[in-house]
DNA sequence: CACAATACATAAGTTATTTATGTATATTTG
DNA sequence: CAAATATACATAAATAACTTATGTATTGTG
């Protein structure tokens, strides 16, 4: 597990890729995800991931769609075709920035 | 200039690096280092340098001595032995870190 | 059938930062 | 040479993304 601070600003970049290279997801889905992506290293939690949603959702990034699986409603989120654009840039600024921090700090890439 | 919260979290290691590279170095030199390394991309604040300075020496990472320029006092901060290690802790953290979120936005370095 | 997992949600608390402000000396420039 | 800018320290209030805590309800499992 990371310091806590260094994760912050990563959360809405790593959503939104999900999101672009899974086509649509739901919350708990995302957060499974990124556990099994990351060897559980990231663990998103729900107090992050929910009111990070509804915020990419107010703002037209993305958009949700209900399903009942059984009794329970499954909300599925997928990128608007703005919020296509979005995640290009995020993920840029993101790549941008870890290259910038990695040659402050001499770090190599691990390949 | 990036989204200020992806910051959060590199400022003491991006100071510790730069004491264990220079030896020593005053707060001010610190904030123009860091600039001059990243082209301007990141830029420390004074009310972010300083107040994290005095923490790192209030838990004996860092020691100082100060000295007179003409009038001006000048506090030069460097590691105390303690912070030697910590120094390659933090690194690695960070190194870690960046390594985990490259993969899950599928950054490739820039080399 | 109790407990864990799934699945959503919100509210209070934390904390590293930004922004604002203050003080003083040294240097550059018009 | 006066005014603006750079150097050099410092602290306090405000911000915002997050963690922790809490709540509700359904579904799967040993």
């Amino acid at each position: 597990m990371y310091p806590k601070d260094l994760l912050k600003g990563t959360l809405q970049p790593i959503i939104l890729k999900l999101l672009e290279d899974n086509g649509r997801m739901y919350g708990y889905e995302i957060t499974q995800k990124v556990k099994d992506l990351t060897a559980g290293k990231i663990n998103i939690t729900e107090g992050a991931l929910y009111p990070t949603l509804h915020k990419l959702e107010a703002d037209g990034t993305v958009k949700t769609e209900e399903e009942f699986i059984g009794k329970r409603v499954r909300k599925y989120y997928s990128l608007t075709q703005e919020g296509n654009s979005v995640v290009r840039q995020r993920v840029t600024e993101v790549s941008d920035f870890l290259a910038t921090i990695s040659s402050l700090l001499n770090i190599k890439p691990t390949t």
